[in-house]
DNA sequence: ACTCTATATAGATGGTCATCTATATAGGGG
DNA sequence: CCCCTATATAGATGACCATCTATATAGAGT
């Protein structure tokens, strides 16, 4: 026997992923995701890839590392920074999973409305 | 024979995904999303779904419109709204690419740094 | 024509954000 | 112990954004 249990979305769940999404929604933060899907790179090796300054580039990976997409690792003077794939699958499937006519929906509870 | 053309990810990239990414950045916008994922619905039935005033859904639609995640379509007094689901998909699609360590990455011309 | 409802626009407000400069911290090498 | 480099923190600034109230527009029914 099967249960299927459906899973409702939460005001939670779309707050959670809002904040994961605005960690994601600046150009440099997207390069910086880029960048990192080749594998670990040091905080100095980022930097050159960007206008910006230092103190800048600290600030976007702390705003990547805070929302889980990024983990750092410090190495003596260094910081190291790798992709956490995990947390970036769990987000794409977030967004595939919205985007799909699925069970869990927040309108199954209600007729299609055409606003009478 | 097989030429493989590599995809150059340019600044406008980012850019531009960055203003679609934005427009989810907010749990209002991705819940009007899922609502959506269920089928076209009229303004004053989404605005049903959530506790602000209808100048700020009127808003919310406008952004998701306006980044083209969402179509709408006049009829009478009334605004039905869709998803644009190849928009969507093409948005996911680049996160895919973007985390995925691939050829046309902003990375391969460069040997792995370590900061020497 | 009048009125009701659906939606858009304008302008204001309080909050957040990306970026900067200046400065602090902290590890490594001579 | 001092200096150089890597990184973080503090504080400021200008831009943008979600939301509101007030008002305009515009279609539909009586």
């Amino acid at each position: 026997m099967v249960i299927y249990i459906g899973v409702i979305r939460l005001k939670s769940d779309y707050e959670n992923n809002a904040k994961i999404i605005k960690a994601l929604a600046d150009p440099s933060r997207l390069k910086i995701i880029d960048i990192l899907s080749c594998g670990e790179r040091c905080a100095c090796e980022i930097l050159k890839h960007f206008d910006f300054t230092q103190p800048t580039l600290s600030h976007h990976m702390k705003v990547l590392a805070d929302c889980g997409l990024v983990e750092s690792r410090k190495e003596g003077v260094w910081n190291y920074y790798n992709l956490n794939t995990t947390n970036c699958n769990k987000l794409i499937l977030f967004l595939m999973n919205l985007i799909t006519d699925t069970e869990d929906c927040i309108c199954k509870d209600k007729p299609k409305s055409t606003c009478e």
